[in-house]
DNA sequence: TATATTTGCTTAAACGATTAAGCAAATATA
DNA sequence: TATATTTGCTTAATCGTTTAAGCAAATATA
């Protein structure tokens, strides 16, 4: 009982006894056709539940009508965030999107790649895993000729659109929002320095601890994967040091909270002791004991103008890869983990 | 110089002066094709970069190697997890994942369920969206002969496969563990009634409550949307009670923490005063202070029996949809929010 | 040697929609 | 009335791949 063929504009035809191209043109609404065959094969496509096969469209057409996204991870509500608003945008111009998890693993993300040049889409929206140093497969797309659209995690020497916040600035806002908390000694729980945004945060951090004159130590400033466990890992290592610093800034909301659990168990006072800041405004933040002063890096911006941007290479034919990168300003949340006054 | 056309069997047959339908063979490992022919289409197909058009190929054999997926968001630990198992096992076959999210809304939902419908996917795999109650975008999707797999939140009365815990007796566990402790009034803040995972967790907790003779009152049952504020707001109803609960289990992890987050502004002792179970177990429950008990419902191994499922399904032509109901046994996780022995 | 089978291809028709080109009938313009 | 234009379709090619059918040459079998 299942087995109903499909509609095709062809059955539609054989019923009006017209040709498979008046309908397709009806369908598309075509000056050439008349109103009323129009009407009528609508009507019909409407009672044999007809639904056009994308397939034949796209291969006809040459174009899939499909983007595809390559992100870390879903589960952070940052990407999640972003992945909702650039289908928000995609979905109403007729675009599809597929969704790949590279799980922060160059292979996988290597391995999405493929697939989704293989899936024909016609545009790639990407934020790069943290393994991610190697651009080849990145250039492959680009030799392509297919739009290529870097977000949160892009790559300078990639010459490609990218949307991104000012990590660089935040960095300066947070030292500086330490500095007026009283703070003197402050430390930074870094990203991968070849991820440029991690990087950026580093060099942010330096220059912000330079202009105020606060100890630049090389024992306050560690790499890190910034995983929960390894936020763990940094914090220990920081209160091993003989001069304890007197506040955390670490570059991911994670490893922040691997922060907080060893101060917390080690009965640490969070800020008066030691000042916390993390990176990503992720719920959780707001959520943990005492909650975590972050930056919000506007995901519903960025999944936004990512998807304005693919629409403007899709629009013209020609392509032209015109360099568009888009730098917003970030904010910061200033919580309980670093509100040193109000904790008096 | 992106202006590469990229090249098709055609281009790799007019090198080697062969007709196209030899590459085709050539490139399947057709055994009616030589060796030396074989070796030389790869060559070719090497060199000239050559990546096969999906579209082409999927309108030809009449399925696209796409499968759909639906879920209510991604943001969630147990839907990611479930998605990278999914993606894990189909990837491997062949088969291409496109994620779509309803944020809970019907008609996002059923916009979705078009979108995959147009994208001509060989499959669903949904879990349904709290909103949804008239089923007849999903009758749609049966009635087109294609296969259709439901997980966590499913239907009854849609006739097709299911996976998901055991929520009646997952209840029953949390009961018992609760009354362990000591626990003699127990209170559940439950999702929608209409939702049958909710549904079942509500009789579960019903039908143990009945079981250990304990005060089963309609105060104690509480209906609720399950998200943070409302989990907030529910438990406060509680609170106002003359006759206050000494544990609370709520259906859902964010409406726990909301829970607890009243609990812990008002300095009501957990678990002394009162004793929260969530369900899901959710990262952040490990995170939290104190950190929540929760049910653990085995994501890994719900995604990959649903894309095993569809697996099946696929591999049969003739469409008989065999009901797959497997319904699988949770896990409860105790941590400090309900270990009322351990914390004196 | 004659016939059957296998090997290694080619030809051509699909899959379903789109679209350039064409053509008759209806209508407009001179 | 003669010519030009518009309307409303049809025809046929096309997108790139797959595949049933066919066919000659090579090899095997009787």
């Amino acid at each position: 009982m299942g087995n109903k063929k499909k509609a095709t504009i062809k059955d539609i035809a054989n019923v009006l006894n017209i040709s498979p191209a008046a309908v397709s043109k009806a369908l598309h609404n075509d000056s050439r056709i008349s109103d009323k065959t129009k009407k009528a094969v609508r009507q019909v496509a409407k009672n044999l539940n007809y639904q056009p096969n994308h397939l034949a469209s796209a291969l006809r057409k040459g174009k899939s009508n499909l983007v595809g996204l390559i992100v870390p991870r879903t589960n952070s509500n940052f990407f999640s965030s972003v992945i909702q608003n650039i289908e928000e945008v995609l979905n109403k111009e007729g675009y599809n999107v597929i969704i790949t998890q590279s799980n922060e693993s160059y292979k996988k993300e290597c391995d999405n790649i493929d697939t989704l040049l293989f899936t024909q889409v016609d545009g790639i929206i990407a934020s790069m895993a943290n393994e991610t140093v190697d651009l080849d497969y990145y250039e492959k797309v680009k030799s392509k000729g297919i739009p290529l659209i870097l977000f949160d995690r892009g790559e300078n020497d990639l010459n490609v659109d990218y949307i991104g916040i000012n990590d660089y600035d935040s960095s300066h806002m947070i030292v500086e929002h330490l500095v007026n908390q009283g703070c003197k000694r402050i430390a930074h729980i870094g990203g991968f320095k070849h991820t440029r945004i991690y990087n950026n945060r580093i060099k942010g951090y330096i220059d912000a601890i330079k202009k105020h004159n606060l100890p630049l130590e090389n024992e306050l400033l560690i790499e890190s994967n910034l995983s929960i466990k390894d936020g763990r890992a940094k914090m220990q290592q920081l209160l091993n040091l003989k001069n304890r610093p007197d506040a955390v800034y670490v570059a991911g909301d994670y490893a922040a909270l691997g922060a907080l659990q060893v101060l917390n168990e080690q009965h640490i006072n969070i800020p008066k002791d030691i000042a916390l800041v993390g990176f990503g405004n992720e719920p959780f933040t707001a959520m943990v004991t005492p909650s975590i002063s972050s930056i919000n890096q506007h995901s519903e911006d960025i999944g936004k103008r990512a998807a304005l941007t693919f629409l403007e290479h899709a629009k013209k034919d020609v392509i032209t890869q015109t360099l568009n990168k888009q730098i917003l300003d970030a904010e910061l949340v200033i919580r309980a983990s670093s509100d040193i006054k109000k904790s008096h």
